[in-house]
DNA sequence: GGCCTGCGTTAACACAGATTAAGCCCCAGA
DNA sequence: TCTGGGGCTTAATCTGTGTTAACGCAGGCC
């Protein structure tokens, strides 16, 4: 199934920061084996539900969000190809947040019991797993970091930066631009901010030739000058994987 | 060292969550052989700084903070007794976070590794470790949902009531009391406000019968409606830990 | 072709929380 | 004993962002 041309997203990505044996590869195949479809705003569980299995993205962008009782609205985390979606079910009987999809999507579900053999069998992929975890530990201590203390224009900078940062890791043809399937409402509830506010604040960014836009693609036009804005640090090209185990 | 009666909180916390042998003991306590005093205020490490080693608090509180350019601040994460810090130097060479005492500490320093020995000796500390991390994200995007979403009452409701289940694990005869040894610019400065409007929103949290202060200590009186009030889930009491290897 | 619905934009107004500043208290150090 | 600094409180003022609402546009559907 996977071709060196069609190559799995989640083994493409795991690639990136280390190298896998056969036996590694094939448990990650594993867990790619069933498909399932998505639509556009469906959502694929809802926080407190009960979970069993996790989900390989394959396609498509998704989020993960929780609503407060009165129906205001926090996304708190961002999937995109080749990300595990669901792993804090690792830790909890129930779903903390509920995960819905941005755009049509396909995911890979797998029952947490594949990660075991995981665990069992490669210590360098157990290292592997729990090293993205610490950093995505990171990279929600430099979200809070942007909604504690920077103002609206910072935050956006942040997000287009992050975002770019993130996807170059599995596009390695990406350059400065990319397709941004939220809506403003949606980059708002990512954010801490109200959709009129983004649109304002966006509108601004792109006055003042930060970056500009094209049916749905966003385009950073000086990067250097946005990271300084905000203080961005990339955590997806600077990772610590010279511990792992061999085998 | 550790007999019954002064037990290590490192091995105290762990053990809340699953029966450790004593070999597994004996690893831990390793990790707390050696101890070092800091002074309030006094920084343990900065962002940056290459790191080599972690810590595991056995006295005092912590905070991890980082700084914008421009001296903004934004404290990230409390350190307690028993928890260790600088986790995230597994995942990256230089520390992402400074670390200051927020009042006279004891730390036990240990190298990194210290951990591998765990890995490879341990599967059932090792999946124990692992879920913690993932906790700790969960609780991260329970803050990200309060400072993006919640009015400074409500933060500070969230703030009161996850350090009441927290330090509820290590301390089993801790009521609705705590110590708080931060300053109201800390407290701001963990939850995204200005220390004036933190003395203003506690003042008021106060009047309107919700907490009281006394030398240091706060005491949450109406516990259920603070809850409540700013939609709280305690995420230290209710761990999966049935998936864990056995030795 | 016409209608509806959802998204983005713009503007007017409202408000939560920031900022600045002054006063008080406590405590450490001279 | 005096002094200075840090932390807390309170008040006045300011501002960034939220809220509401109206409009235009595009796409889907009958």
């Amino acid at each position: 199934m996977a071709s060196e041309a069609n190559k799995s997203c989640l083994v493409q990505k795991l690639s990136h920061y280390a190298e896998l044996d056969e036996e590694a590869i094939g448990h990650l195949e594993r867990l790619e084996r069933e498909e399932r479809s998505y639509d556009e705003q469906q959502d694929i569980y809802l926080g407190g539900d009960r979970r069993d299995d996790l989900h390989v993205v394959k396609k498509g962008w998704l989020y993960s969000y929780t609503d407060l009782p009165d129906g205001r609205r926090q996304i708190v985390r961002l999937h995109h190809p080749g990300d595990i979606v669901g792993f804090e079910g690792i830790a909890f009987h129930h779903a903390t947040t509920s995960v819905r999809a941005a755009e049509p999507v396909v995911l890979c579900p797998f029952p947490k019991s594949g990660l075991d053999v995981v665990f069992e069998s490669s210590p360098k992929l157990t290292a592997l797993l729990f090293t993205l975890a610490v950093r995505e530990q990171v990279i929600f201590v430099d979200l809070i970091r942007a909604m504690g203390r920077m103002s609206a224009r910072e935050r956006l900078a942040y997000l287009f930066l992050n975002l770019l940062a993130k996807l170059r890791i599995t596009n390695t043809d990406m350059t400065d631009t990319c397709r941004l399937p939220l809506t403003q409402t949606e980059i708002g509830d990512v954010l801490g901010l109200s959709n009129v506010y983004v649109s304002k604040t966006i509108s601004r960014l792109e006055n003042d030739g930060f970056i500009s836009r094209k049916d749905g693609n966003v385009t950073v036009l000086r990067e250097d000058d946005l990271a300084n804005f905000c203080d961005f640090y990339d955590r997806y090209s600077d990772m610590d994987v010279s511990w792992f185990p061999q085998s």
